[in-house]
DNA sequence: CTCCTATATTGACCATGGTCATTTTAATAT
DNA sequence: ATATTAAAATGACCATGGTCAATATAGGAG
């Protein structure tokens, strides 16, 4: 029969993400090693990798959290009135997206699920992410002949290509947010 | 003063290249395993790193040189006259790209430049790509009311979002080839 | 209370990418 | 020819993520 979790195991595995976002607060995403989150937990390497299939899978975890935390700001946001707005609604989440070369490539290998079968956290994010997108573009403000589904799926699109092409050596002097402003202008504007 | 680079060079790095080749040809991009390719080409673990920064390097290398072969192809297309045409003379480098999950990976990592110094190979070919599909997208059956070359960003945005979703266990269902006509045609329809 | 077993934990061990002081080789100067 | 030296190659070694058979522990059954 199958037995009920643990407080053991909850408790190792809180103890565990204390210590890598510990070590992320001082040594950044990239910098956190599993065996010195491991010694700050107090338990044996194999632990960690009982708790989480991978060093990725955490950082989902962790990184997923953040951007979440970004996304209730969103919905405590009044929808955005012009592309304007919407951009400055969206940058903070930008930001925090390129605060590490890493952190970027880690979402944007987790925000497909990364395998078949489970759904990480970014990944749920990037649902969310366009839940909310198309809530707010559904008003006339923006173009009407298309779903806001699409529209979301749009401004998701090149929300990444600003960030990508924000680390490419070439392109590096417009900012994400004037890039995004020539993107969502052409995608958004009503014909 | 600085001496001419010698044959012995040259010839280290082809058996390099060959031999990481013949393993991805066996083994698949993510099969691919310095240790072996080292051993295959007769020469040392250290030999390698002295001529790729890392493994990422020669990755990026030949990926790179895979993708130039399918924008030989483009150049050698007549300009599409259909977002269908479009999509059909882009499809088949969308394949290659998404033909491993580690491939996509590596495509995405240094599609911008990894470094700020250094252009690496998959970089450059982004760049090309841009470059062909602007003298396509200034015909027009397609939209006029934005620079070609802003354009053929947004379908390069696209494209990778397409590519990106279709890993994702959530959406997995529609092709590549339906996604982005979807996306193309409320990107590129004349307002 | 004691035994039983599913579950959690352990840590020695492995796989693999990457480093660097040392040695070898090839081209140039004399 | 021989000496000199920049460049190339070497391989023992390291760093780090990840595995797994063995062990310990919690908590229900008797």
């Amino acid at each position: 029969m199958a037995r009920a979790i643990q407080k053991r195991t909850l408790e190792t595995r809180a103890k565990l993400i204390d210590a890598a976002k510990e070590m992320i607060a001082t040594s950044g995403f990239e910098g956190m090693r599993t065996e010195e989150v491991v010694l700050r937990a107090g338990v044996a390497k194999g632990t960690f990798f009982s708790h989480f299939k991978d060093k990725d899978a955490l950082m989902d975890l962790i990184i997923g959290e953040r951007i979440n935390e970004f996304l209730d700001v969103w919905d405590q946001t009044p929808p955005p009135e012009s592309i304007n707005e919407l951009i400055a609604a969206l940058l903070p989440l930008c930001t925090f997206m390129t605060c590490e070369r890493y952190v970027f490539d880690i979402i944007l290998r987790y925000s497909g699920a990364a395998a078949i079968e489970e759904i990480g956290t970014i990944a749920e994010t990037f649902g969310r992410q366009i839940a909310i997108l198309e809530s707010w573009l559904g008003q006339d403000q923006f173009r009407g002949d298309i779903e806001p589904a699409l529209a979301a799926e749009g401004v998701q699109a090149f929300m990444v290509q600003a960030m990508a092409v924000n680390f490419c050596a070439l392109h590096n002097t417009v900012s994400v947010e004037e890039r995004l402003g020539v993107y969502l202008k052409a995608w958004l504007m009503a014909p």
